[in-house]
RNA sequence: GGAGAGGUGGCAGAGUGGUUGAAUGCACCGGUCUUGAAAACCGGCAAGGGCGCAAGUCCUUCGUGGGUUCAAAUCCCACCCUCUCCGCCA
């Protein structure tokens, strides 16, 4: 959510920046519907103070035993004015509220225009794609030679965009899961977190999938009010929700490793093969919540610690600056991290890192206690992938492919493979 | 699933219809005392919003949402959550 006071003050500002993402704001439409909310709040306030001044001289009158009958009769009179001014106001507010929550955050200054991915502008590179002296397969051909990845078997007890994964392609999975884990904990100071996969919907508007993005969303049947988290993000951000933090505790890094749901509507057609694109994912996330003034340095800290991920397993990857017009809802600015892979012979997505500013801490309410001024103020709050635990399987399956069908296992993962060195 | 108790400020905890936005304590901030610190003492201290240059002033907020009333932290209804006991269960 936007500052209510920037939309006021300066609504053309706002709409200049929305803009560069291709986002229109009716600045008139916008600006009518506050003057009218402003009317009404002014009238029910002063409806209001008028009821309890009266309301106070009747508990005087009363306790000095005169009769307040008249007096009653006064009041019920701004009673009923009151009622009707509040409606209103309920309407137009209703109104603003919707505004609020479906505006996208405002960009950082740094941010490339372009209007989609096409317009990302890389940052750096890391590593040499490997060369093969054969044809390198993608991790589909891989699995099948192994018949350890099974997607017909997903297919049977779920349906499309899903799989089975067995023996050591299942192990090398979880390897990756642990590593992650413990590069993160152990190297770069974030708190390892263990969190609930269903959510209520306060939950998901705090971060911004809701009310927006409901479709790309797993419901649970029934009214429970639970849906699945399309991302750790949601409730390791949202344990701020609501809270004030003490200034010594900040930045708070937390890590957890959890399964993502997404029900990937708007994606019919694209990336049906293979596990790129899955209803179900397993991911390593980074959350922090900084000082406002710490949130750009933290950004590239923490898009540092995803790319160790993949140093560490020696996977080639390049950092995308994401434009305008691919920049996600919540995020101010955007690093991508694209792996190498071979089998499509080119970068794809492996982690998103985002600073989103105040824009998820105004909607949770999620502020820290500025020393300096005494007063709660809104923290900033980050989120990256640390990374998609599925693609860095792929990837390491198709890097670290042998010409027999057989895999390497990187030397970090090593340690949680057994020591093996080779999947066959 | 059954029975009971309870949700109040950063925290703890009073308050059962009328200047109660809320006693008190802790924490925090300022001061006195002290060589310094602690203790003691004095003072300040909720958040959000409107108007105002400011001083200030008004509105809202006591789990959430409705309702009753001239007036609700206080009464009624629904929901959520926490705790205790019983049952069941990993």
């Amino acid at each position: 959510m936007l500052d209510p006071k920037l939309l006021r003050n300066d609504p053309d500002t706002v709409a200049a920046n929305l803009r560069r993402r291709g986002f229109e704001f009716d600045t008139a439409a916008y600006g009518e519907l506050e003057a009218k909310r402003k009317t009404l709040q002014t009238e029910i306030e002063s409806l209001r103070n008028e009821r309890n001044e009266r309301s106070r001289a009747i508990g005087k009158a009363k306790a000095a035993g005169e009769n307040i009958g008249p007096a009653r009769a006064a009041v019920e009179a701004v009673g009923e004015r009151l009622k009707a001014a509040e409606a209103d106001f309920a309407g137009v507010q209703a109104q603003l509220d919707d505004i609020h929550l479906g505006l996208p955050n405002l960009l950082h200054e740094s941010v490339p225009n372009g209007a989609d991915e096409n317009a990302n502008v890389e940052v750096r590179r890391w590593g040499e794609p490997p060369t093969f002296k054969f044809e390198p397969a993608d991790h589909v051909a891989l699995g099948e030679r192994t018949g350890l990845m099974d997607f017909e078997a997903a297919s049977k007890l779920a349906g499309a965009r899903f799989v089975v994964l067995r023996g050591g392609i299942a192990r090398l999975h979880r390897a990756l899961a642990q590593f992650m884990l413990d590069l993160h904990t152990g190297e770069h100071g974030y708190e390892e977190a263990y969190v609930p996969y269903l959510v209520n919907t306060e939950t998901l508007t705090g971060t911004s999938q809701l009310p927006k993005f409901a479709d790309d969303l797993f419901a649970l049947a029934g009214d429970s009010g639970y849906f699945l988290i399309p991302t750790a993000e949601v409730p390791l951000t949202n344990l701020a929700r609501q809270e004030i933090i003490e200034a010594d505790a900040l930045p708070l890094r937390r890590v957890a490793h959890t399964p993502c749901f997404r029900a990937e509507a708007g994606a019919y057609g694209k990336d049906t093969r293979g596990m790129i694109r899955q209803h179900q994912f397993d991911k390593v996330e980074l959350v922090q919540l900084v000082r406002p003034a710490d949130s750009y340095t933290a950004l590239e800290e923490l898009t540092g610690h995803a790319e160790k991920v993949l140093q560490a397993l020696e996977l080639p990857y390049r950092v995308m600056a994401l434009c305008a017009g691919d920049i996600g809802f919540s995020a101010a600015k955007t690093y991508d991290l694209e792996v190498w892979l071979p089998g499509q012979d080119r970068y794809r997505e492996i982690s998103s890192c985002s600073n989103c500013e105040d824009f998820q801490a105004r909607r949770m309410q999620a502020r820290w206690r500025n020393p300096e001024t005494g007063k709660p103020e809104l923290l900033h709050t980050l989120n990256g992938s640390g990374v998609a635990i599925g693609r860095a399987l792929i990837a390491v399956m198709e890097n670290y492919q042998q010409e027999d069908g057989a895999i390497e296992v990187p030397e970090a993962l090593r340690p949680y493979m057994g020591g093996l060195d080779y999947l066959r």
